[in-house]
DNA sequence: TTGACATATCGATATGTTACGATATATAAT
DNA sequence: ATTATATATCGTAACATATCGATATGTCAA
């Protein structure tokens, strides 16, 4: 099913990889990606979905966006963002396989 | 393909996704993942690959270990570490995607 | 223009991470 | 017992990141 490679990543192709990893390795973050793969949002809707202030949750999805998983548009006083990497649906299944509560 | 969860995953479960994503960010913690998906290999043989001491080596072992990620067997004097995580091949495979090089 | 709302930026503090030298443990050979 | 090899641990300094209050910017409505 994956595409065996038998040679190595550079060592800046993985420096770029755990770069993006480490974007993602937020809980607040991972949650923001999980319910941009199912639509776009606000700022304000992911900081009330997460739980925190707007201006907290505007710095992560800048992050994200200027490490180009995100991007954003402007419509009059809200920003919407949206998924920009679609290997992130990958990651994310396996965050779901992995840690998704079966209950 | 994937099997699409309607449901999040819990605050919980994103937290321990943002750990196991933080213990992965790392160039040479991704070079060594990268190499046992292959093959169980030493500490000194992946110190080597990655061109850093062997007690840096070991911590990032012991770190990934910790987390669950890989797990390690004595024999006489070397210790030999393997992948324990499966899920690991998945994440390998995006990162050889999006950033390995196709020349 | 004034005020309200939505998002972004700034400054300070707290916490976590990395690399490194030095040292310690474990195993094997002499 | 001594020495060499292979891993692991400790202490620390440099650096990155998270959170938070305060403030700034951008947009709209009255």
């Amino acid at each position: 099913m994956s595409t065996e490679s038998a040679q190595l990543v550079s060592l800046q192709g993985l420096e770029m990889a755990a770069g993006c990893l480490r974007t993602l390795a937020h809980p607040h973050r991972l949650r923001m990606i999980e319910m941009l793969l199912q639509g776009r949002y606000t700022v304000g809707e992911l900081a009330d979905a997460c739980g925190i202030p707007s201006h907290m949750a505007s710095e992560h999805l800048i992050r994200m966006r200027d490490r180009g998983l995100l991007s954003s548009v402007r419509e009059s006083r809200k920003v919407y963002y949206e998924i920009a990497e679609p290997g992130l649906a990958s990651i994310m299944d396996c965050v779901c396989k992995r840690f998704g509560d079966t209950e």
